[in-house]
DNA sequence: GTTAGCACTCGACTCTTAAGAGTGCTAACA
DNA sequence: TGTTAGCACTCTTAAGAGTCGAGTGCTAAC
């Protein structure tokens, strides 16, 4: 048996259906729902194949028919088939060019629950193996130096040292020299014991600096692997009675707010190399546990340098793509210029 | 009427088996559960009595009895007037000492939660009224500017410049001293346009580095406008069941996500100069819209340098009291001494 | 002051019933 | 051969009736 053309209008007209109301659908909806002009008998062959074929789902004998997974999968792909979407009747998102990023980030996940009455999640992007860039030395108090360190891509780290006297200009500017003539340019491999121990002799009784410092440059640049991810509109979960009763909604929650279980979803996106922008995940095909009820979509955006993230809204799995998919692009698409411009 | 020995002895009893069983309590209960010898009739009339005093409650005509916010209040202070509870056998708390403070924190909220089962969380420490410490210029490549600046309470920003062209060696270090000499040990309020147009004016050309560094100045200082807050345990309001309908469930849980909703709660805290530590909030008596059916109960601690910050458990309002005081008390004491010893 | 007893109340649960939506199948029609 | 009308059947849902039991308030006796 073929999938032709009516059969995939009905499909359609069953999902769109099913999207807006939740309820299983019958053929006489359908009936008259579209334009075809057929009975109710004549659709219900249709579903009957629908179902032999996959597509569509029935709860329980005498329901109407609700989508597979396959089913929304083939109506997902249709849909990205489609000539890009045009963006022109959203309302203009105000991002607001603060110069934190967390903030930004934070802002636009909030936008996107907002937007599209679903969950939304943003990854910060992520560095790839990074290289010092710069060290510096500051003498805060008698006391204190300040060791700022900043890493390719602009991530700045700063550590607070203590000292147990005062140290001189011309010994902060000798500690400051030497640090980066033997640091800047290198990555995580490539600073070994030898060289930190070199730098330690030469650094004299001030070598608890330097090890102060390499500490913290190590920190730096590792800081990529605990991934920040921001999350917001966890509320809409309860819009959706298929995903609000109390064991559904208790797993969806801990799993958003444990946001390590999301971390699987930022790898599978920025792993995936030809990703052509927006990803969909219907159901079972998520990576993450605990969403097998959702559909989830992400996009990835690619800040400057290199610098990638994910954004991603989790629903249930009659989800309004099209909006959903708009809105992920048009977020993507201003994180993109952000530093472009 | 007063409130003798025994209607509060019977009174306790009413709470305790509602803290345990979350279910209305009956007479008989009562008058099998305590070591009083009454029988249920007499146990009926002291009830009677203790409703008409507004301590406790009955939800419809024939159900049992339910502690009302005021005799919880009564239990409350009677709890916390009794001698210091021993620790002892708690299970030690690992915090680890992270030196990122941000870390730590999350980690205690996540601690609080899984230790109480119920809602924890953890404010950062807010610093008050700050003076500008210092404020370092460097050159990070030819066209970025770094500005690092440090805030009494040793509070760093980083903001990084862009500049048209590279700046010598020597022009930075103008800068640096301008800076420093105009604005170290200001409060926000001391920098007044006045100095900024005085400062720019002897800047020349490089003003623009100066109204960059100003802004980030400006924004270190009220940093601490825009309170981080730390929650876990989300999930635990569906161990209740009267949290866990839809439409308190969600309320709770938007009120848990969008933190600045909390900061009442800190404020209010942070506020209350002769706090003897351990605060507690039942029912109506909270500062935090949308959390009426909760009990919350709040512990301030306080790091180095007269960081104040605040840590609290939310959960329903039939709430293991003890343990939580018990439990939050510890966690207290642990960030005391943080920075202390 | 305490207790036993009794009538009464009211929510929770179970069972039945009816309505309604929707199906599959068959037979007739174009 | 594809489409449609009709009908018996299935299954869910909502409403109603009845029962159970926990718990109360009140009265009268100890």
């Amino acid at each position: 048996m073929q999938l032709d053309e009516r059969k995939y209008t009905i499909l359609q007209a069953i999902i769109r259906t099913y999207l807006e109301t939740g309820e299983p659908v019958g053929s006489r909806t359908i009936s008259k729902y579209t334009d075809l002009n057929l009975s109710s008998a004549t659709i219900r062959n249709e579903m009957a194949d629908l179902e032999e074929l996959g597509y569509i789902l029935q709860p329980h004998t005498s329901a109407g028919r609700i989508p597979s997974d396959q089913g929304y999968r083939l109506y997902v792909d249709k849909m990205m088939e489609e000539k890009e979407r045009e963006v022109e009747e959203m309302k203009e998102i105000l991002l607001e060019k603060e110069d934190k990023m967390d903030h930004l980030l934070k802002q636009a996940a909030k936008m996107l629950a907002n937007n599209t009455e679903y969950a939304a999640m943003v990854s910060a992007p992520q560095y790839h193996r990074n290289k010092l860039k710069f060290i510096q030395l500051s003498r805060v108090d008698s006391r204190h130096i300040l060791a700022v360190i900043v890493v390719e891509g602009n991530v700045i780290k700063n550590t607070m040292l203590t000292v147990a006297e005062e140290l001189s200009d011309e010994t902060l500017l000798k500690l400051n020299i030497l640090l980066n003539t033997h640091l800047n340019g290198l990555t995580m491999e490539q600073i070994n014991l030898g060289m930190i121990a070199a730098m330690k002799q030469q650094a004299g009784i001030h070598s608890d600096i330097v090890a102060g410092v390499i500490d913290a440059v190590a920190e730096a640049i590792k800081a990529d692997e605990d991934l920040e991810i921001y999350t917001s509109g966890t509320k809409n979960f309860f819009k959706y009675p298929e995903l609000a009763d109390h064991e559904r909604a208790s797993e969806l929650i801990t799993t958003f707010e444990e946001k390590q279980l999301l971390s699987e979803l930022v790898q599978d996106n920025l792993a995936d190399e030809n990703n052509t922008g927006i990803q969909v995940y219907i159901g079972n095909e998520t990576p993450v546990q605990g969403m097998r009820d959702c559909s989830i979509v992400t996009a990835t955006y690619e800040l400057d340098e290199g610098m990638k993230g994910t954004i991603g809204i989790i629903g249930p799995k009659r989800m309004d793509y099209e909006k959903v998919v708009k809105n992920l692009k048009l977020l993507k698409n201003q994180l993109d210029d952000l530093y472009r411009k």
